[in-house]
DNA sequence: GACGGTCAGTCATACGTATGACGTCGCGGA
DNA sequence: TCCGCGACGTCATACGTATGACTGACCGTC
């Protein structure tokens, strides 16, 4: 249809490549000839946006990308183009009057100028944008935290770019390090989640301390070389399985994910903890990807063994459908046969019948928790590790065992 | 922990700063002093790694962000900074010999060099990066077409930012035209879904042709002013509704999302058309936000009305989570009392009880086809408008009236 | 009347890269 | 001997912004 390439179309009847050769001899460190008559537009008076001196470059200049410069401002509102750089960045405490700052806004109206981003960057040696490296945004779970962390970036006038990792469930991750670098110059720091990652000295080779990229990394090991935001996904899978035993259950097992990272070792922890505080409780318990088919898979043989649980403890909502499924196999009611419980409080926790008692976490929350700590750490300060509370919701699929 | 603006902590004994007097005085176009004797590498012999003429300057220097420039690259490869660029840009088809285009290569490595992009992007007045503009991400689907366009976009080397406008489901959708604007210089081209803007001329306002932007429209009408990308969702409307009618049904009601956009009027056109096509059917409709409770509620005067529905088709399924929801409040049962349909195949379609008969969406296609019109828009072609296939899936929701 | 101080701006330059315009060397043909 | 040419690199510059150093005018003061 059209060709973007082409100029802005607006109609203008003036000379399209205005005489160079003034602006070069001007740029020239040698003979400053103008310099001998200085503030050439201050002699006509006071500086206005009509231009009433030169008649032919009033409007805006287009080497290439047919966008206005601050020259293409100053000269419009007839002062030089430090003053606008001075006058857009507020910094004129002292510096320029404000007559001058209201003739430079206005001419920047007019024109529509917007700084161009590429030589700011250039000349400020930061590009106030961020790579949040998650697993899949196809995940609800990192939408929201990407929501959050673009959030908190917005506040603080970052932008976030994404690098999904193809993870998707236990399949295999990627290294970041080879695409993640091409960009490396264009970041200032990176937002993590360890489960997007190979390893964590994988993205250390290129981020975190001892590289020259900050980093911080959601769910991930506090200590381990970066600064950390957690959700509290052990205190939950502890009240999880605490409000099980209280209800009376006394053979709990547990439907778990076949991810070896930080956050799924910690609710294995949380889990025998809190059995073991709880005298002749069994336990067993199975690996699976975390796939629904997987996961029914997975809860039939636990459902199959010789004594079969009377509770599910799952490590995932996923994971909890699979047991759903399995339940209804082999005829078991939940929770009247079988109680199951789950963690994310993903869409089709209510969805679900009986609705899933499960724990929410707060992904919103932990993208601008584990962003603020990022903007923090490029501010030169030294964040704390966070840890966000994750919330029990105790719903219907949970009840005292049959007698 | 540790301050990030620290040096990279590489373990080097050189002198800090080197002298910069001598750079300067290349640098300076007045008395070219060096130039008299030119490649002074050369009189060594050939250009090596190793640094055999100045013993101080070896190692990268560091101007700010402790990063080696092209110049360092350049100084130890012993060649100027623009054979490093050639080489780097893989220009050098006569112009470089290979023994330095390796020289160079391997200084490059050694010094872990990555051009920085804020120079290259000023210079080549391009940034490689355009705007997504969704609804959230939260939602899977434009998680999907979020990570087709990431694809796409990585496989031609180009970024993609997000700019989620706080939709959600009915609310107030936001004018993206000032936060969108901060970024514009930055920015190649954008790439946006309809349901995310306010109107298309609030856009088309700062990008698209006649503004300074290229932009391509997702999920929107053909032939609006700029090129679209969309799933022909309304094929799978006309699909579910005939199939319905089909299977005998003649009072079909139609669950309806209170949203104002092209992709939804087109499917109530194409229920319409389905619907005409076969005399006698009644039909009905509630239009209801697009979640859970308030689809639940329309349902219910739906099949509380004076001829209820023996069908009911939903535009998304979220609705139809609402109409399982009514059934099984008013005692019918899915299928044999009610057929239910949805629209995009989301995760619990198949976690509802029973499984969803429904319309597989193409996201992640979606997402690669937008971007790539949006790409060859860049690249001066012409996109032409896309259409993707979406897929009747035929599950359990759906069955013959009762007589 | 010379001097110091403030106000209001300008000047020059650097950030790091890409590239058109030049040199220089060496060789082969006339 | 001289010219032309290909191979190999370098030179200089521009992209647009931010900012330390500087300058002219004006004003009050001794």
């Amino acid at each position: 249809m059209t060709r973007h390439t082409t100029d802005t179309g607006r109609p203008s009847t003036t000379t399209p490549t205005p005489p160079l050769t003034v602006a070069k001899g001007i740029d020239r460190p040698g003979p400053t000839v103008f310099s001998t008559t200085p503030m050439p537009a201050r002699t006509k008076g006071t500086p206005h946006v009509s231009p009433t001196g030169t008649p032919a470059d009033d409007q805006a200049a287009d080497p290439r990308s047919g966008r206005p410069t601050s020259k293409d401002v100053a000269k419009l509102a007839g002062v030089s183009q430090s003053t606008v750089s001075l006058v857009h960045a507020g910094k004129w405490p002292g510096r320029v009057s404000e007559r001058t700052v209201r003739a430079v806004n206005e001419a920047s109206a007019a024109l529509g100028y917007r700084p161009n981003q590429a030589a700011r960057h250039l000349r400020l040696g930061t590009t106030r944008t961020v790579l949040l490296v998650v697993p899949a945004l196809t995940n609800p779970f990192f939408g929201a935290v990407h929501t959050g962390a673009s959030h908190a970036a917005a506040a603080r006038d970052f932008s976030v770019v994404v690098y999904p990792s193809p993870v998707a469930a236990g399949a295999e991750r990627t290294p970041v390090a080879s695409p993640f670098a091409a960009a490396h110059t264009a970041l200032d720091g990176v937002l993590a989640s360890s489960t997007a990652v190979e390893t964590l000295s994988d993205l250390l080779g290129t981020a975190g301390p001892g590289a020259g990229l900050p980093l911080v990394m959601l769910d991930s090991q506090p200590g381990a070389g970066a600064p950390t935001a957690n959700i509290a996904i052990a205190d939950g899978m502890s009240a999880l399985t605490t409000h099980l035993l209280g209800l009376g259950h006394r053979r709990v097992a547990r439907l778990c994910a076949e991810i070896d990272s930080w956050t799924f070792a910690s609710r294995e922890a949380a889990f025998r903890d809190a059995v073991r505080a709880v005298a002749g409780t069994e336990t067993d318990h199975a690996r699976t990807p975390l796939t629904i088919p997987d996961a029914t898979a997975a809860a039939l043989t636990l459902l199959d063994g010789p004594t079969p649980p009377t509770a599910l403890v799952c490590d995932d909502d996923v994971l909890a459908v699979g047991a759903y499924k399995a339940a209804r196999a082999r005829g078991l009611r939940i929770p009247e046969d079988l109680s199951v419980t789950g963690i994310g409080d993903v869409a089709f926790a209510t969805v679900l019948e009986p609705e899933l008692t499960t724990v929410s976490l707060p992904a919103h929350e932990l993208g601008e928790a584990g962003m603020s700590a990022l903007l923090d750490l490029l501010d030169g300060r030294s964040p704390d590790d966070v840890s966000l509370p994750a919330e029990l919701l105790l719903r219907d699929s949970t009840a005292p065992p049959r007698a």
